[in-house]
Formats: structure tokens, C-alpha cells, sequence
RNA sequence: GGAGAGAUGGCCGAGUGGUCUAAGGCGCACGCCUGCUAAGCGUGUGUACCCCAAAAGGGUACCGAGGGUUCAAAUCCCUCUCUCUCCGCCA
């Protein structure tokens, strides 16, 4: 969410930044609603102020045993007035609320303006995509020819974009879970969290995902729970509405979590394979820092999910999104893209991105700089560190043999009992 | 699932219809006193929103959440959430 101040304020400033989005914007509507929302508030809170005034006269007319009859039934019009102001009040604040909460977050100044994925700026590439001298394939033909990837029969027991994890498969899938918190929790100084996979609205409005994207999230009906599309909902809700000692930041967190995504909307996207499953696991990062150091804290994010690729010496490049390819919720994003041999070409393992105030508005997370000043908001930043599944992916292509076999990275090793190679 | 108890400010805790503008304490900030990291004294100490060009100032809301009764609700009634105790069930 964004400063209502701000878009009072300086509403130019704020639509030409919004433009380099996209996003098409009804501002005039905004303009309009917030004139009526402040109109009718400040008419209430006169009547209001009218009750109580009322109200305290009758208390020590009362006492005095004085007959308080006619401001009784002056204060009873009153509240009618009041009963009768409220309906729109509470329509107009409604519409007011939806407006901002739907409203994307400003793209960081320095952010490159551009239209689409094609207009994102390569920053680094990691590694050399390896030369085969046979054709490589696609994991999934790579997974079901060793077995431990069935589509077939993950389709039979839940449907589509489900598969199941089999013998060493499912071994190397645990292990890179392993091995990226290990990494994280040991080196780069996370605290590890294992968050609940089900959470409420309230969280999923405080990171972004509600009220806008409500399509792209699995509904439990009984309890209205959802579904975590990332651990970046827990994890960053855990201190919703809290006010944070200084001391306390940067907070660093990092779990794995199971993520669960509709993909509505995607079909015929990606449709074989593990790119893109309705379930899904994922190692997160998350941070909470002060403002004047949230750049920096993302840079080493990005740094620390590189590692995890450097370690299993799979090729990549890092990306930086431009304004037009950024997610609702990011002020700025770098993408890691792994090299994927079956399909030759760089394909996303990791999103890292800074949100600046945007979710600490809407979730209320702050933190008091001096003793006696005023709450100020945090800066929130998540990453992906990294997306399992597709990790199993970029081994799976980028070690496969000529013989049908995938090499173990070494790094890998030590989670997998010993083993070199899966065949 | 059954029975019961509870939820008050940064924290503890009082408060059963009208100066609650929420007592008292702790903590914190500032000041005073005191020749030594103590003790004492005084003052202050929430959040959000609205009015005002701004400041000063003023107003509204907030005692777990929502609704109701009433001229008036922390206080009475209803619903819900969460916490705790006991029972049942369960991994």
C-alpha cells in the first residue's frame, strides 16, 4: 500500500512512476473518492462530537436531579443523524480501501522503465552452459527414464501440474531442501522458521496477494484458510502489527515451505515437466531491515541465492527486472535464471525483490528508531533461495550422461549418502 | 467435540452504565537534588484518521473482533476469534 499523503500530495509524480508499470489507472476515481470519503468523515466526526457533548450534559443534569428530557431527545435525533451518515461512510471507505489496496507499489527511481520481460537488463552471467556431445533432453524425459519422476501416475491420484517424487528422486529433492537451508542457516546467517502452509486472509492481504489475486490461491473452505503460494506470507506476517526494537533489525529469515499456486490463467504454459506445478517446494528468504539499508540487504540476497548455484556449479545470470516485469508488490527485483540444457535457454529460479514500506504498510510492521520517535515502517525483501523443484530440474538437465544417467553434484553428496550418480 | 475461566496501554494490573479525559505500578524520556553506575523528587510518556496552507490548536475512533441495547458502554446482551484448565478424540 501505498502513502494516501504522498498520492495527495504529489499525484503527477506518482502517476508518471505508476505509468512505467503498465497498469492502467483510474486516478480521477481516486481523486473523487477521497474527497467524498474525507466529506462525509469530517460530518460524522461534527455529529459525533455533538453526541458526547450532549451526552456529558445529560450525565450531570442527572446528578444534579435536574429533568434532562429535551437534550435527551435532542441527543436522539442526533444519533439518528449519525445512523443515517454511516451507511455511505462505510460504502465510500470500502471503495476507498479497495483502491488502495489494489494499487501496485512505485517502482524504485532507478529502476529501468520498460514494457515487458524483453526490456529486463542482464546484470551478470555465472558459469558456462555445458557442451554435450549428444542431444541433450528434457528432464522430464530424463526423470521418468531413471524413474523417479511419474507424471502419469501423480495425475491419476490428484491431476494435472502434480507429479511424484520417486526412489532417489525424491532423495534428491530432500537434499537440495537440506542443502539450501544448511547453506543459509550456516553461512549467511538466516535464522531457519518451519511456518504454517495454511494461513488467513489478513496475511495474504498484508503481503499483496489479497484482495487482487484471490484466482491465483488455493481456498480451504472450512476455516477460510489458503494455501501459502510462497513462505514469503508467513514468514513475512509473522511480525504483522508489531513495533520492532532496533536492535532487533535486519530479522533474517529462511524455510522451506511447500507452495501451492492455481495457475489459473496458464494454461498451455510450460504444461510438461516441473517448471510450473500447482505444488511445489520452495527454500525462501526473507528479511525485515531498516530503510537506509534495504538495498544493500538485497544485493546480498541476491548474493546468497547465487551461492547456492555457484555450490552445485549450475550456470546462470542474474536479471534486473525492468518496471513494466516487476511483480505488484516489488520496488525492484532481480531475477536469477538458471541455464536449462532441454530447453536451451535461461530459465527463472529465483525472484529477489525489495518492497520497500509496501507490505510493512499494509501489514503494519514497523520499529522505533530513537526511544521517543514515532513508529516508523520496515522494509520488507523476499527471495527465492531457491525454488527446489527447479533446481532438480537444472541438475537433472545440466548432469545428465550420454547414457541416460544424472551425476550427483558434489555438493549434493554428503545429503545423498554417498551417492554419485543416479542411473 | 463437551465443560469452565479469561483477553484492558510498551509491560504488569485495577476498573459492573455518566468528570474513564482508564487508577496504581514497572519501564522509558526530560529536569531537579545528591561529591562517585545507587536512592529520592518533579514533569511527561499510545496508535490511526479527520479539520487547518503549515505550525499552534481542535475533533473522531480504539479496553480481542464484529453487531446490539441505551440519551450515554471497557462496563449490559448476542455472535465470532484467540489463550488457558479439565474431559473426550487424535499424529
Amino acid at each position: 500500500m501505498l502513502d494516501v499523503k504522498l498520492l495527495r500530495d504529489d499525484l503527477a509524480q506518482v502517476k508518471e512512476r505508476m505509468a512505467t508499470r503498465g497498469a492502467a489507472i483510474d486516478w480521477d476515481e481516486f481523486v473523487a473518492v477521497d474527497r467524498e470519503r474525507r466529506d462525509a468523515l469530517a460530518s460524522i466526526e461534527r455529529l459525533k462530537e455533538k453526541k458526547n457533548r450532549l451526552s456529558g450534559e445529560i450525565g450531570k443534569l442527572k446528578k444534579s436531579g435536574v429533568d434532562a428530557s429535551a437534550l435527551m431527545r435532542e441527543t436522539e435525533e442526533v444519533s439518528e443523524a449519525i445512523r443515517t451518515g454511516e451507511a455511505p461512510l462505510t460504502e465510500i471507505e470500502a471503495r476507498f480501501e479497495n483502491f488502495m489496496l489494489t494499487l501496485p507499489n512505485l517502482p524504485s527511481p532507478n529502476v529501468k522503465i520498460g514494457k515487458s520481460e524483453h526490456d529486463n537488463r542482464e546484470v551478470r552471467r555465472w558459469g558456462e552452459p555445458p557442451k554435450f556431445d549428444f542431444e541433450p533432453q528434457n528432464h522430464w524425459d530424463i526423470g521418468e527414464n531413471l524413474a523417479i519422476l511419474d507424471f502419469e501416475r501423480a495425475a491419476k491420484i490428484a491431476g494435472a501440474r502434480f507429479t511424484v517424487y520417486r526412489g532417489a528422486g525424491a532423495r534428491l529433492e530432500r537434499a537440495l531442501i537440506n542443502f539450501m537451508l544448511d547453506l543459509h542457516i550456516g553461512e549467511n546467517g538466516y535464522q531457519e522458521m518451519l511456518p504454517p502452509a495454511l494461513v488467513n486472509r489478513a496475511a495474504l492481504v498484508g503481503t499483496g496477494q489479497l484482495p487482487k489475486f484471490e484466482e491465483d490461491l488455493f481456498h480451504l473452505a472450512p476455516g477460510d484458510y489458503f494455501l501459502i503460494p510462497t513462505a514469503e506470507v508467513p514468514l513475512t506476517n509473522l511480525h504483522r502489527d508489531e513495533i520492532l526494537e532496533l536492535e532487533s533489525l535486519p530479522i533474517k529469515y529462511v524455510a522451506y515451505t511447500p507452495c501451492f499456486r492455481s495457475e489459473a490463467g496458464s494454461y498451455g504454459k510450460d504444461v510438461r515437466g516441473l517448471i510450473r506445478q500447482h505444488q511445489f517446494n520452495k527454500v525462501e528468504m526473507v528479511k525485515l531491515t531498516e530503510p537506509e539499508n534495504s538495498y544493500d540487504e538485497l544485493e546480498a540476497m541476491v548474493r546468497n541465492a547465487e551461492e547456492v548455484l555457484q555450490r552445485l556449479k549450475l550456470p546462470y545470470r542474474v536479471v534486473e527486472l525492468c518496471t513494466g516485469d516487476m511483480g505488484f508488490g516489488a520496488a525492484m527485483t532481480y531475477d536469477l535464471e538458471v541455464w536449462l540444457p532441454g530447453q536451451n535457454t535461461y530459465r527463472e529460479i529465483s525472484s529477489c525483490s525489495n518492497c520497500e514500506e509496501f507490505q510493512a504498510r499494509r501489514a503494519n510492521i514497523r520499529y522505533r528508531k530513537e526511544n521517543k520517535g514515532k513508529p516508523l515502517f520496515v522494509h520488507t525483501l523476499n527471495g527465492s533461495g531457491l525454488a527446489v523443484g527447479r533446481t532438480f530440474v537444472a541438475v537433472l538437465e545440466n548432469y545428465q550422461q550420454k547414457d541416460g544417467s544424472v551425476i550427483i553434484p558434489e555438493a549434493l553428496r554428503p545429503y545423498m549418502g554417498g551417492l554419485t550418480q543416479i542411473s
